[in-house]
DNA sequence: TACATAATGTAGCCTTGGCTACACTTGAGC
DNA sequence: GCTCAAGTGTAGCCAAGGCTACATTATGTA
């Protein structure tokens, strides 16, 4: 009594369209930790002439030893330039990262003010937000906020 | 040469308030899952009559082994109810997450195509943007589309 | 009814990103 | 120049969420 709903196919949502979008979402994941870290570094190394791991941890609100793995993968990865017991520095390619989550993360935050969100929520929000807005998207949150 | 530049303390974004607004996003990422699920569930149900585990797969382009531990947490988490080589069935608790979920992603897209975003690109990023937006922002979304 | 195929389930592997507990370096100040 | 606290590093645990490969069940159809 259960095959004969089977054929009909009238999602309501395509379901090729939700897997792509969810898999889109999974990829930005992956980069928002990189993208986090990065942009915590450059604003730490601007404010303190440098990074250091508690800083970040402090920063990240994780203990020393998750940032401390994270920097060697963001190593690996070439976003990052890390020696025993010694300070943080982004790569030319880290810099170019963190140069364009600031950007995004700006334009987002003022977005969502723009709307009438307070300071605060606007913050937190866009922290989750700012990782899956395309470049379509953000050009039209910067159009808005043009107006 | 580098505990000079130690004093200051004059950050850009304030340490304490990032790591809470980052600390809000990872709890964020963590009901992910679940309401994707159940929006899934809840729609191949209206769509078929029930929701299989192939389907779900197809839905969230991952693979039939990943939706079963899956489920398997859901009903932990009492979400779901699922019998082996039986459909899949929400209960009250899925059936009112899988609710809120639809309509928040309504507002989404909705909000998103009003400020001249395509309809597929809004809809792909409405599918990673919709996990991390507050209840004001949301309200502030309606808000706008209203006008 | 029997069987082939599709659906479902299980075993076990990987990576990420949390954590605690403990070990080792560094460097400021006595 | 020693010492000790703060910072940093390492070992090893856990859960989530991907995967492949293989085993098992259900069922439409011959």
């Amino acid at each position: 009594m259960k095959k004969a709903v089977r054929a009909p196919r009238k999602p309501v949502r395509p379901s090729a369209l939700q897997a792509e979008s969810l898999q889109q979402t999974r990829r930005e994941h992956a980069s928002e930790t990189a993208e986090d870290y990065v942009e915590a570094i450059a604003d730490l190394t601007a404010a303190h002439g440098e990074a250091r791991v508690v800083d970040l941890a402090r920063r990240l609100g994780v203990t020393h030893v998750t940032v401390n793995r994270t920097l060697a993968r963001l190593q690996r990865e070439g976003y990052v330039s890390v020696q025993p017991y010694r300070a943080i520095f982004l790569t030319d390619r880290g810099r170019t990262l963190a140069a364009e989550c600031q950007h995004r993360h700006g334009i987002v935050v003022a977005f969502l003010v723009s709307l009438g969100i307070p300071e605060k929520s606007a913050e937190i929000d866009a922290e989750g937000i700012e990782h899956h807005v395309s470049p379509a998207t953000l050009a039209a949150f910067a159009r808005h906020l043009a107006k």
